[in-house]
DNA sequence: CTTGACCCTGTACTTTACTACAGGGTTAGC
DNA sequence: GCTAACCCTGTAGTAAAGTACAGGGTCAAG
């Protein structure tokens, strides 16, 4: 069974402009079309504009995430440019994940401060940086 | 000391215009200013326009970031509400947190089947939704 | 066999977050 | 005391990522 661009976008949480915006801009595959020419999206479409959305949310960009759904190994590819690639992107991924959980611990200071009435001081979510 | 906004600027890596941006959104507060009208700003602002940056690298939206650095406990504040943000958004780091990791387990796995020669199929990235 | 909810292309508008002048004043080094 | 490298305000332009029509075709229910 196949989606037409309204159900696709229905089952995301987006609107039908934003996944013809995503075919133009090649993050997802031109489907194909019934006579008519209406698009005909296989299920699994779903499940990648789905990860576009959610890396969206994760600070990456369209080109990013371009990047990141092209990689894969298969006979006829360069196996090692994948390879450094996706170990950039595990580091970039440890970047990430470390800052968030120094902010995150700062929030939580921030709460127990709360509880505790301990003055904070100006701008305590800046010690997030050290 | 005070920092004139070119060394402010060059201090963090970001060019003057996007400072006085910056301020004009209400992100770092209107520094005093010298008899001849030039901004002094004290040496702390460096910290806070480098987590304007490392928050946006993130995927926060400015407007989220204004909220993160708003956010502090004294005696005359709302105790209450600001636990209750600081709380909502540790969650929201969590979140972010764990989709980060899932995405960096594919990518090692990615790594792993490129060592091997395993054929990973058409768009390996998709697992980390799963 | 019509009507309301879809779909099509193409173009234009919007928001967010900068970035780039124009036109003019200031300051530090020689 | 000049001049290059700063700074000021204000306005306008840009890139990324959508969002919104206009003008027209399609399909399923009643």
């Amino acid at each position: 069974m196949s989606l037409t661009i309204g159900s696709l976008a229905k089952a995301v949480g987006v609107g039908v402009e934003t996944v013809r915006f995503y075919e133009r801009e090649k993050l997802i595959p031109k489907p194909p079309r019934t006579r008519s020419g209406y698009r005909q999206y296989p299920e699994d479409t779903v499940d990648r504009v789905r990860f576009i959305r959610l890396a969206k949310e994760l600070g990456f960009t369209l080109a990013e995430i371009r990047e990141l759904l092209a990689l894969r190994v298969n006979p006829r590819g360069n196996c090692q440019a994948v390879k450094r690639r996706a170990e950039a992107k595990v580091v970039e991924m440890e970047d990430k994940i470390n800052q968030l959980e120094r902010i995150k611990s700062v929030l939580g200071k921030l709460v127990h401060a709360c509880d505790e009435r301990i003055d904070t001081g100006s701008c305590p979510i800046l010690e997030s940086l050290t």
